[in-house]
DNA sequence: AAAAGCCCCTGGATGC
DNA sequence: TGCATCCAGGGGCTTT
């Protein structure tokens, strides 16, 4: 579900409210892609710093420690007031003196981890191998990207998704940005001209942070932390767009499969 | 090191 | 209505 915009909207979202907080209580329900780490009485007492995003992880610092959370495929999260008991699908709470905290995930691939630092064993697993910042300028450059697409073999598409070059694009994006670049999802890497390269790289940081001016993406269970929908997929060009007229040539734009996902582009627009 | 597959899990849409 | 099949914003882990 959730790529780097819908977690982002979800990190604006909370992250002044819950900042300065004490917590309360919290509680796990059915078990997510990764277990707590920690009893969760005994989260009580601390306070709440703030919140970070390094890819699609939203990084809660606490007083002692941080709480590592991800939205998997179909994980959201809300905080208010007045919460109310818990649904089925509410698999983590954090209650506190400022609001409750609540993930809601269907599919449980989302998860909460609490670690001792960013230097603790399980966040540097997590963390440690992940790509740059596309929306960071300072540590997205187009010539770093372009040297690393020189060294992968793969289709372009799945290099994207790897998230070990650059983080957050996921496969709605990944198909929205190689059609603003004009380059077939599945032209392996390396083959990709510098000017392409760089031509991507603006496609990148330009699809992301235009799905974040629209509040994100909600083909299904997404939703920002007050429950409101974004709009991005209204924009969408090619995602779920098979057999319709491309938006600017009006050739069918096709489907395919890559490495077990859908990929969306235009035949004639992408080369 | 890089690439390719396999899973984890639930629910909605589609087809018979 | 009932049931089977397919598909879905991710990504860690194992195997080549």
């Amino acid at each position: 579900m959730p790529e780097l915009p819908e977690v982002e909207i979800t990190r604006l979202g909370f992250a002044d409210r819950i900042a300065g907080a004490r917590i309360q209580a919290a509680r796990v329900g059915k078990p997510l892609r990764w277990p707590l780490g920690i009893e969760p009485a005994a989260l009580v007492g601390q306070q709440v710093l703030g919140v970070r995003r390094r890819g699609k992880y939203l990084l809660v610092d606490l007083q002692e420690g941080l709480l590592l959370m991800h939205l998997g495929m179909s994980g959201s999260l809300r905080f208010a007031q007045d919460m109310g008991a818990p649904g089925g699908h509410d698999h983590f709470d954090l209650v506190t003196d400022r609001g409750t905290l609540r993930l809601n995930d269907p599919r449980r691939f989302g998860a909460a981890v609490f670690v001792d630092g960013e230097r603790d064993p399980r966040a540097v697993k997590l963390l440690g191998s992940l790509g740059v910042e596309p929306l960071d300028e300072a540590a997205f450059r187009a010539d770093v990207f372009h040297a690393a697409l020189q060294r992968r073999q793969s289709p372009i598409k799945q290099v994207l998704l790897a998230g070990d070059v650059v983080v957050g694009v996921g496969n709605i994006y990944a198909s929205e940005a190689l059609f603003a670049a004009g380059i077939r999802p599945t032209l392996a890497a390396a083959r990709i001209s510098r000017p392409r390269a760089t031509k991507l790289h603006a496609a990148v940081r330009a699809t992301l942070a235009r799905a974040v001016e629209r509040g994100g993406s909600t083909l299904r269970n997404f939703s920002n932390i007050d429950g409101q929908n974004g709009h991005f997929q209204l924009e969408a060009k090619v995602y779920a767009r098979a057999g319709l007229a491309c938006t600017v040539c009006a050739t069918p734009i096709r489907k395919i499969l890559q490495g077990q996902r859908s990929t969306f582009y235009c035949p004639n627009c992408q080369k």
